[in-house]
DNA sequence: ACTCCATAGGTAGGAAACCTACTTATGGCG
DNA sequence: CGCCATAAGTAGGTTTCCTACCTATGGAGT
């Protein structure tokens, strides 16, 4: 399957904490996640996601918990106090970089001249 | 100085390409452009724009030559064909990426539901 | 005269992020 | 019985970017 699985370079965790906004899902469901709210897009591969969310679970801005379902052991994750507000600011991060990368890529006026 | 130094993480080199467009630039005007075309918020220490560009020309999307002015040195870079290729596909790759982040990131009805 | 800063180029080494490839395990469908 | 989707993970490598250095010139300030 895998889309266009390459680059999300850096921007992984915002998504990731985005993807907890709602309410907790469970490693393989955040994955899905990503991959059916992006139009199949985000198609990670595990090799990718889970170490992420042990990254932002050993950084506390998310908790998993496991529980067992139709025999398969799940962990759950839900976003901190620490993560939502992470997810804030890091939001405010994306606007601005998206903004200025958007704003030199397409606007050729917000370049200085080449003089 | 240095204001948000950290992460552009995979897409600098579509901003370099991008500073380029109108005209030649030398690899120190290359990094003022994108500083001042940023406002500041691309302040690149020389250790990223410098390796970055050499990547570029090694590439084949940007070619280098040697000049002096007032003295010093430069090394002007120009886009290749290939490079102005480039620098096209990358700007639609952007387009896409950035919606697809804003689209998660802004729009919560995105993700599926949490269930 | 001397020092400092902006300009101009560069490298070495390390940290972090992401991907590839692999492993383990269960439940259901053909 | 085999295969696929679900569910979780690790090991190792590549790439990208940053920190911290080095060399050199010209001009401004003291």
């Amino acid at each position: 399957m895998k889309a266009e699985a390459q680059a999300l370079k850096g921007h992984l965790d915002v998504l990731l904490l985005a993807a907890l906004e709602q309410g907790p899902r469970h490693g393989y469901a955040v994955k899905e996640a990503l991959r059916e709210g992006s139009g199949g897009r985000f198609d990670l591969p595990t090799g990718t996601v889970y170490p992420a969310l042990h990254r932002l679970e050993a950084a506390g801005l998310i908790t998993g918990s496991w529980s067992v379902a139709d025999g398969r052991r799940r962990r759950s994750y839900a976003l901190t106090p620490a993560g939502r507000r992470r997810l804030s600011s890091d939001r405010d991060g994306w606007r601005a970089f998206a903004g200025a990368v958007t704003a030199l890529l397409e606007g050729p006026s917000s370049w200085p001249a080449t003089t």
